[in-house]
DNA sequence: GACAGGCGGTCGACATTGTCGACCGCAGTG
DNA sequence: CACTGCGGTCGACAATGTCGACCGCCTGTC
């Protein structure tokens, strides 16, 4: 039976808009969203709500995702191997870059951040754990990009959506500061993304070679650049991270 | 058609069940202990993994949770109202307070925890939003047991486990003890969870006064308690903090 | 190095199961 | 006070997911 469950896509897709729109969404938006018949997508979304995955405000009658999902989120988190191997470098690099340090991986068309050290002895910050990045304008993804084919396969062929003036949006120039990547053996973005924002990333590999992931620092331009380009030492210090993480994957495999 | 679907909620014991095993399981493993014939089990893994809520490791081809499940969860977080609302609050609590600050809702047999705000200045902390906590023996379970009658019923009859020689594992005395907080509007827990840990709780509600969830501070028993008692200022800021949450629920309902 | 045992994965017949569209009661609205 | 929209239900139908036998592969073993 090499064919998808027909149902549980469908409630992968319920899910995923109930994600992806802001507010409440009700029975009948999501049944013609989607294109299904009422009495589907309300069984549908009746079970998700048996199981927790979906909520229904009593009030409106309108719902929301569930709680059930921060839990099975937060396993994920709990068994990833990398995101465990990696907790104590992407602390000691914090501390040592001083500044805000990401994790991600690869999924769907962007960077998924698994781990995020707030940049030490600063104020109020936003976790970020779970949200994305684009690909095309992040060091976390450009160095993905380079280096992982299925990355750049997910990237397409743009044109890229824009953020800064300095977001690259052709697959050309992509590709060629890709090629720039591999041969340094680093990526960085100043300001293509946030205004005002630069970060230095470097890859993960496992021990068969294999882009497994990403790590960076992140921080504001003035601290992370230097006469227009990332300092040296900052480069230095998250290479030799993500070195050490990459050996951590190789060593031990229970 | 008031039946639950059947394939999503084997999807969701499958979800469950990789959820609660420490490692990786296999095909094998998932069918038998969920007493699926294999073919079934496959396909609905199959159809999982490609929605990514679940990923297979090429070399053992054994499954385990996939991202999607945390970018889902991330976006419950972001669409959950009482958090949003506490955000602040939570903050302004734990840099009062000078320890760790919790906020919880009832979820199946147990406090999920939606928000956590670090001990100020303070070392290394894991971030525990998404974890589970027991209703019977922390701060922010028992208020939630004292006023909200869906969770007394979810907390059962017991004899419920015990973590120290201070927990209360028999309903009498459970009940009890929410007659008590009932009275006075508060909660504590002394070392009822964990050794040398203390923590303060208090009710949030919305509009309509139904319990929404609860907040507490959380520290060292020696910081939190005086005489073996915990001390009334410390009770006063949650109350406060707790009471700020629920008129920011009652206030504004776009 | 042939074998056995376990694994993940596939296949096709079967009937259970989810789907569909019409229908219901209710609430807000002009 | 009809009317329109909502969330939710119902029952017939067949498409759908389920089952258990089977396949090829790898691994460990004697």
């Amino acid at each position: 039976m090499p064919g998808p469950i027909q149902s549980l896509s469908r409630a992968a897709a319920i899910m995923r808009l109930l994600a992806g729109g802001e507010r409440r969404l009700g029975l009948s938006e999501v049944s013609t969203a989607l294109g299904l018949a009422k009495g589907t997508a309300h069984g549908i979304l009746r079970t998700l709500q048996q199981e927790g995955f979906v909520e229904q405000d009593p009030e409106s009658g309108k719902y929301q995702l569930g709680a059930e999902l921060l839990r099975l989120g937060q396993s994920y988190l709990d068994v990833h191997e990398l995101r465990a191997r990696a907790l104590v470098w992407a602390d000691d690099l914090a501390r040592a870059a001083g500044e805000t340090v990401y994790l991600g991986v690869l999924h769907q068309q962007g960077v998924l951040i698994v781990h995020h050290v707030f940049r030490p002895d600063d104020t109020r910050q936003v976790l970020e754990v779970g949200s994305m990045q684009p690909l095309h304008s992040t060091a976390l993804g450009k160095v993905l990009v380079a280096y992982d084919p299925v990355a750049r396969g997910e990237l397409g062929d743009g044109p890229y959506e824009s953020y800064t003036v300095h977001t690259l949006t052709e697959a050309v120039d992509v590709d060629a500061e890709c090629a720039l990547i591999r041969e340094r053996g680093w990526s960085d973005s100043i300001e293509e993304t946030w205004e005002g924002v630069a970060s230095i990333g470097a890859l993960i590999q496992d021990r068969r070679r294999n882009p497994v992931g990403s790590v960076c620092i992140s921080g504001p331009v003035e601290r992370v650049c230097e006469d227009g380009f990332v300092k040296p030492s900052l480069v230095a210090s998250v290479r030799s991270a993500a070195r050490a993480i990459s050996r951590d994957l190789g060593a031990g495999r229970f």
